[in-house]
DNA sequence: CTGAAAGCGCTTACAG
DNA sequence: CTGAAAGCGCTTACAG
């Protein structure tokens, strides 16, 4: 009872692997047609034939090998999307987004966070495999990941460095202005940016930030936090609070950390916006929902997703380039004035 | 110049399909072998050769195909995650710990998101297709659902209905219980549940707070909402505070909605938790950042995600059987007492 | 350094 | 109603 053939049914756990259609075919010996037709519900088999096969099915824990079937089938367009951490709600919005547009075009989406998997370099090389197309979030490793992936078309969210394929840029550039001017109208003297700490520091949007009051003649004190949390942006703020002159603006890296900035204030007894105006980016709905809510520089995520499935599905088609000019697309954006600065 | 052999450099957005290793072949004058050995970066090739080979490869926009290449070398082991609602921070928050518990365990992650999705059918029959084992919350629609995944081992998370298959429990027993002490010593009169609206009403844990209620001689009424947002809930909640009596104690279908409540009482002067308890559950992080801090029945997602993991990697190995005592475990809900009630 | 042969697991015509 | 043959696109030995 050797050899592939020679599975006893029940030996599900069998170490050679798992059952094949022929382990199938064998144990309900018929042919390995007659199992297809069993296992899909097919026309032209009999009763009696079809449950038996089923039955052998069962006992072999057999489940067809979705290469086998995808070869002949085709298969589905799956989408990779990388994100850098989901518990900051902006992700799982941008994840939402990117679903939402993926379905409407007949793909599927595999997700995948950088944060929370150890090994980032082999989750990044497995989505490259099983994927048609990535889109996200590379920071920093951008280069190294994208030569992981190899021959799979990439788009790249908001990169920090060169572009190195397609890419969806997010500019803060008039929305920043706009910001900047209602502070200095508000009579913010003392503005402190907390910037979220990586690779490089100040971050682009940091960056953005303090050239911004700096045309304007002010001078912005950049403080980087360990980790773009609440809780870490809590912390600092705290601290913040102690200095002499006490900043009388704070704009956060994201909406999260601006929770933070907010949470720190209220426990100080100091009054947003009164005392201090507080910003933050990324237009999160919590956002709305706290007290008083926030002013944030919001993403379009409906647009970004958009505009990277337009690339990811143009690049498989073999329609749009995988680099240069017609590669790159801008999502701006918007100024969101509410209570909090 | 016709057949698969024929196609011409360039001609990558061919409408009879992308090109195969064989056109990549024909084009470089070269063996298939030799196109695998370039485009995996292997030893025995020579620079001039590998250079014509890459050259022609991305002349044809060629990808090799994920399934001829899975067949051959087996692939990785690709988990299926269904959620209701990702922009529910408890869908990313229960996500970030499958992924985490996944790649311990050297398993991919496919999100489906079932409201975000157009047609959910579809969506989950090629999660199936794609997957060696789905985890997630199916609600009412589980028993056809499952039906449609065919032979893919399933967990259910916190089902509502029958069991099907393997599922994890969520148990808040003792901590409802708990917690209603907690608010009866607190001296609440009139406790109301807001409720998520769903296909069956009220729901299993709205019941199970009502009964713990009930069986200290307490009655709750049991006020339903249309969707299980913060919006929906502080509207509902406007309409609670102008009752007569007032509703002393609000408890919420979930976290979110408890924030919806929170925000509601904020901008209606009335005070949380001298005049109003509120409580929420889930345990998101973003309960401690409100003010005040949100008391919760909060859900162990780390164990959760342990469990289900456990239990789909049993049933791909043939080690676990698919349904039954041993097919189902339970993770109890601790009660998280903040400030809120 | 390069290529001819075999085979991974499945489905789709085609014959009986 | 059932089975023998061919083929999907790739990689892994094996020969030269």
């Amino acid at each position: 009872m050797a050899g592939p053939a020679g599975l006893t049914p029940g030996d599900a756990g069998d170490p050679a692997g798992r059952a094949t259609i022929l382990d199938v075919a064998a144990a309900a010996g018929v042919s390995r047609q007659t199992v297809t037709r069993a296992m899909n519900g097919m026309e032209g088999i009999s009763a009696a034939t079809k449950k038996r096969v089923l039955a052998a099915a069962e006992a072999l824990a057999y489940r067809p090998s979705r290469f086998g079937r995808g070869l002949v089938l085709g298969g589905e367009q799956q989408l990779g999307l990388i994100v850098d951490d989901l518990r900051n709600p902006y992700s799982p919005a941008l994840a939402a987004a990117v679903v939402r547009a993926a379905a409407g075009r007949g793909w599927n989406v595999m997700l995948a966070d950088i944060a929370l998997t150890g090994d980032a370099d082999r989750m990044v090389e497995a989505l490259g495999v099983q994927t048609d197309a990535v889109v996200g979030y590379f920071g920093k490793r951008a280069p190294e990941w994208i030569a992981l992936l190899g021959s799979v078309p990439v788009v790249e969210l908001d990169p920090s460095g060169p572009v190195t394929g397609a890419a969806v840029h997010l500019d803060p550039g008039d929305a920043v202005e706009r910001l900047v001017e209602h502070l200095l109208a508000a009579g913010v003297r003392h503005p402190v940016v907390l910037d979220a700490a990586g690779p490089d520091l100040p971050s682009r949007r940091a960056t953005r930030m303090r050239a911004a009051f700096a045309d304007r003649g002010l001078h912005v004190a950049v403080e980087p936090v360990a980790e773009p949390t609440a809780e870490r942006a809590a912390a600092a703020t705290e601290r913040l609070l102690r200095q002499d002159p006490r900043p009388d603006a704070v704009l956060a890296f994201n909406d999260v950390m601006a929770l933070g900035v907010l949470a720190a204030c209220r426990r100080a007894g100091v009054d947003v916006p009164g005392e201090v105006r507080v910003v933050g980016v990324d237009g999160l709905p919590l956002g709305a929902l706290v007290a008083p809510a926030l002013t944030t520089l919001e993403v379009d995520v409906d647009e970004v997703a958009r505009q990277a499935l337009d690339l990811a599905v143009g690049m498989v088609a073999g329609r749009t380039p995988r680099s240069g000019a017609d590669a790159e697309r801008t999502v701006r954006h918007r100024l969101l004035l509410r209570e909090s600065a």
